[in-house]
DNA sequence: ATAGGGTTAG
């Protein structure tokens, strides 16, 4: 059996075989390895291909080197193509070419399904098997499960590692959960882990999440030797918590500390602070040490920057920042609306919302709630505004999108109505229609709804909403 | 001999 070495045809089946006499089966089998160690997957395939590897010692060894090398080189068809291999051997049930597997459709995937799989088919699940998947579950915002799959480990007797207590403590963040949160800490302290960096930037960023900051301010204070990680998690939760002075005063400190700098992730939340504080100095102090540090295409931190001259009211420095970002996405670009919005300036609000097309449902609703209030919108009040708001059906479809989640659903169904009226064959307005309806449970409506749409023609009802009902 | 973890923007 030969792998496909697909951009590598050149090296030739000939070759191969002259190899496979002449050369010692030790001598490849380390080449392979070493070829694996230093990433060097086609080398690796290549010396693989050239001998009679049906027959080599050690195999699961082999697989899973083969497999983690995949994942390394970001090479998700031969990592599948080994995978295959493993299922014809056997071997896919073997702990290490299983775990390996794991890592692979997880980092490249992301395929939780075939990960899972994997997981339910391993002869002999170890504390990384575990930890891997529920890794996996907070990953796809699963973290209720994958409590229950930690539970289930601990009824078989497997003991928690550092790599499972992080995984669990990330889900109690996600649930909200600050109580079990609290419960990991203590097992955390218990099993002395507490001086671990990256346990601790997960208990600061639970802490941070769940309004705990002090909680995350104590974690953070007993590090001997906090790494940038920790200090942007502690300045992040300072940042949620709306303590942005806090915020400020330990990214000036983090700057002076020897062998730690900033990067894009602490100067994304550093300049929402900057923002929020509407210092302006400060805030161009920070762009200045964005620029030295070289993070200028960092969509994170110029869209950070956009909404921070936006909130130190620099419309034009905000615009200016956004013209030359190399790569926009819909949250530069709300940025970049909030900041008009805020300044009074709704004729440019409009103007740039019907040129862009970066919409989504988060955008709707900011530019809502900034132009008119969503206040006002939520009590099922009429909403007053001088662009409709006319009979302009993008307008209304805003509006729409703003009051959807409404428990109101008088004013929103009146909003789609007007806005199906005005332009029948725009889907959107009958996906919103319907999503209030489900989430006030009025099911035989938003069914109505979705046979109108088909009667119409008007184009898909996606099968989720994203109103969790 | 081989596998798993933390931080960012509207």
């Amino acid at each position: 059996m030969k792998l496909l070495l697909s951009s590598q045809r050149h090296y030739s089946k000939l070759a191969s075989l002259n190899l496979k006499t002449f050369e010692n089966p030790q001598a490849n089998a380390y080449k392979i390895i070493q070829y694996c160690k230093s990433g060097s997957l086609f080398e690796a395939i290549h010396v693989l291909n050239s001998i009679d590897w049906t027959k080599l010692s050690n195999k699961p060894f082999f697989y899973a080197s083969l497999l983690q090398t995949c994942t390394k080189v970001v090479s998700f068809t031969h990592g599948i193509q080994f995978h295959t291999l493993a299922i014809k051997s056997g071997l896919d049930t073997d702990r290490f070419v299983g775990n390996s597997l794991l890592a692979l459709y997880f980092k490249l995937g992301p395929n939780f399904f075939e990960a899972r799989r994997v997981f339910d088919g391993l002869f002999y699940k170890d504390v990384i098997s575990w930890t891997s998947m529920i890794t996996g579950y907070v990953k796809v915002e699963k973290p209720k499960k994958s409590l229950e799959l930690f539970l289930e480990m601990l009824g078989l007797g497997i003991v928690p590692n550092g790599f499972t207590l992080s995984a669990v403590i990330k889900a109690c963040s996600e649930l909200g959960d600050l109580r079990l949160g609290k419960c990991f800490h203590g097992v955390v302290m218990v099993r002395g882990f507490d001086l671990n960096g990256v346990i601790s930037t997960a208990l600061i960023d639970m802490y941070g999440r769940n309004s705990a900051v002090d909680d995350a301010n104590l974690v953070f204070v007993e590090l001997p030797q906090p790494d940038a990680i920790c200090w942007t998690s502690i300045i992040s939760a300072f940042t949620r918590n709306d303590v942005y002075d806090k915020a400020l005063g330990f990214f000036y400190l983090m700057c002076r500390i020897d062998g730690l700098s900033p990067d894009g992730f602490t100067f994304g939340t550093v300049l929402t602070a900057c923002g929020n504080l509407g210092r302006l100095k400060q805030g161009k102090e920070v762009h200045a040490k964005v620029i030295t540090s070289g993070l200028s295409g960092n969509v994170f931190v110029e869209s950070s920057l956009v909404d921070m001259y936006g909130k130190c009211r620099l419309v034009n420095q905000s615009q200016c920042v956004f013209d030359r970002m190399s790569i926009k996405n819909s949250i530069s670009w709300t940025a970049l609306l909030g900041g008009y919005c805020q300044n009074g300036d709704f004729e440019s609000v409009i103007r740039i919302f019907r040129e862009g097309e970066k919409a989504d449902t988060y955008s709707f609703g900011t530019v809502l709630r900034a132009c008119s209030g969503l206040a006002a919108v939520r009590q099922g009040k009429e909403v007053h505004c001088q662009y409709v708001r006319r009979d302009d059906p993008s307008l209304w479809t805003v509006l729409l999108g703003a009051c959807a989640a409404s428990p109101h659903s008088a004013t929103a169904e009146r909003i789609a109505r007007k806005a199906m009226e005005l332009k029948p064959d725009h889907h959107l307005s009958y996906v919103y229609l319907a999503n209030v309806y489900r989430a006030v449970g009025r099911w035989d409506d938003a069914v109505k709804i979705r046979n109108l749409m088909t009667k119409r023609g008007v184009g898909k009802m996606p099968g989720t909403s994203w109103i969790e009902t």
